[in-house]
DNA sequence: GATAAACGAACCAATTTTATACCAATTTGA
DNA sequence: TCAAATTGGTATAAAATTGGTTCGTTTATC
């Protein structure tokens, strides 16, 4: 194919095989994959080029090349899908210092920051929201519906949803408050708890109350919004209690 | 086909083509749209060229070009509208996004903002406040009440008293969102108002408000002590009302 | 010369990409 | 106001790509 020839051309594999003479071997190449792999060439998740490819560049056969992605494969630094590609599958020994913040916040005492703002900020929202405010939190509404069985999906959404609530206020420092929520919420932290909390049925229940929220938006009912937003929270801080208990 | 880019020097996504990107298939298309979003080479609300378009630009089919957009849209970086077309929704990294905030807020807008987040945090603090923390506003109360004829000391401590209700509350996440709160507040912009309205018998009042709020808070109150921080929230906002009518 | 490694080609299986065609919603312009 | 053009959404089958496997040959090393 054209294109590849335009690659090699560049140097997409130039540099893996500039390198002179470190052997000529299988055991070889595992080397200088592996060098590539962690010294950030390939960071994680990046699709490393064909294996007819890197035969091309190394300059030996295609089974040599199996050989050290083998290895690689067995080292847990690499894996490969039929049809698809070879995948790196390594995140750097870096130690990802927190932000400080983060590392400082329960999940209890979020929800807590979030009882403290949500609900005036829902009042805010259904006095000053515009039709393209409700327009967009409706965009969300179908989102966050169609994540029924994809709990990173939800989380994502759900996260945008009461974001966009902020924005309906129309108070630029409320929407600051709430990013630093969302900064806090977003967080990789409680990942694993909320794969226990968020099962199909809570997301339907989640997201029962979303529409309800913003039916409340769009008939300007300030005191049903506020109630039913502190519902909302009500129902996560329960379902947390009940995680953290059960 | 491969050569289609290279000579598609007039249209609209050349740029987006013409960087050397070592990637193949939908995952590099991927990476490459959101780099030209994320370095601003479209910014947010702007309208990215048509799917056939970026496709012939790409030298891809446009089904591919859809997977890569799939992706951007599940990360939210895009928005998409039948017979519209595909927009960024994508304003920068969180952390880059306004000090310029204290510029956009109206003394209304802090004093809304601080009805939403005050009452709650005041629930708080009246439940987890140390004895050694009512110390800190017990301190606090006297330079406040000796500041009655010093209108800069008396704005410094009354922010100081707010804060400290904010540590009270124990919760990290709270004290910085006060800490933000405080930010736009301490800001010089409506220094000359609070001169006009701050007058002796003004801060007498204030004063008032804030030890009967303390009060609240040895006492555990929690309904009370919120509903005092309401008052002096409203005694506030009708001031500035007064002040901006008169 | 024997042995093990590397080579090279052919083929298989799974996936991805391509190429079309048509539908649905919106925009545009007569 | 209405029809054409534009744009995203969906479906399908053919082609290309990619990792997985096998097998006979070549090369290097002892």
């Amino acid at each position: 194919m054209a294109k590849k020839a335009e690659f090699d051309m560049n140097g997409l594999t130039d540099h893996l095989a500039a390198d002179l003479s470190p052997g000529r071997g299988a055991g070889a190449i595992t080397a200088r994959l592996r060098n590539a792999i962690e010294t950030g060439v390939y960071s994680d998740g990046d699709q490393l080029p064909p294996e007819r490819q890197l035969a091309t560049a190394f300059d030996a056969a295609r089974s040599t090349i199996r050989k050290a992605l083998n290895q690689l494969e067995k080292d847990g630094l690499v894996q490969r899908r039929i049809g698809s590609g070879t995948y790196v599958t390594y995140s750097g020994p870096i130690s990802e210092q927190g932000d400080e913040i983060i590392d400082l916040v329960s999940p209890l005492q979020l929800i807590e920051a979030r009882f403290a703002i949500e609900p005036y900020m829902t009042r805010q929202a259904a006095l000053h929201a515009t039709k393209r405010d409700l327009e967009n939190i409706e965009a969300i509404l179908v989102r966050l519906e169609g994540s029924r069985n994809d709990e990173p999906a939800f989380s994502r959404w759900d996260g945008e949803f009461h974001q966009q609530l902020a924005r309906c206020s129309r108070n630029p420092l409320i929407v600051r408050l709430y990013q630093n929520i969302n900064e806090v919420r977003s967080h990789a932290q409680w990942r694993a708890m909320r794969r226990t909390i968020l099962t199909p049925e809570q997301i339907d229940a989640y997201n029962i109350q979303h529409r309800q929220i913003y039916e409340a938006l769009c008939e300007r009912d300030l005191k049903t919004g506020s109630k039913r937003i502190e519902e909302h929270l009500e129902k996560a801080r329960q379902d947390l209690i009940g995680a953290e208990s059960g």
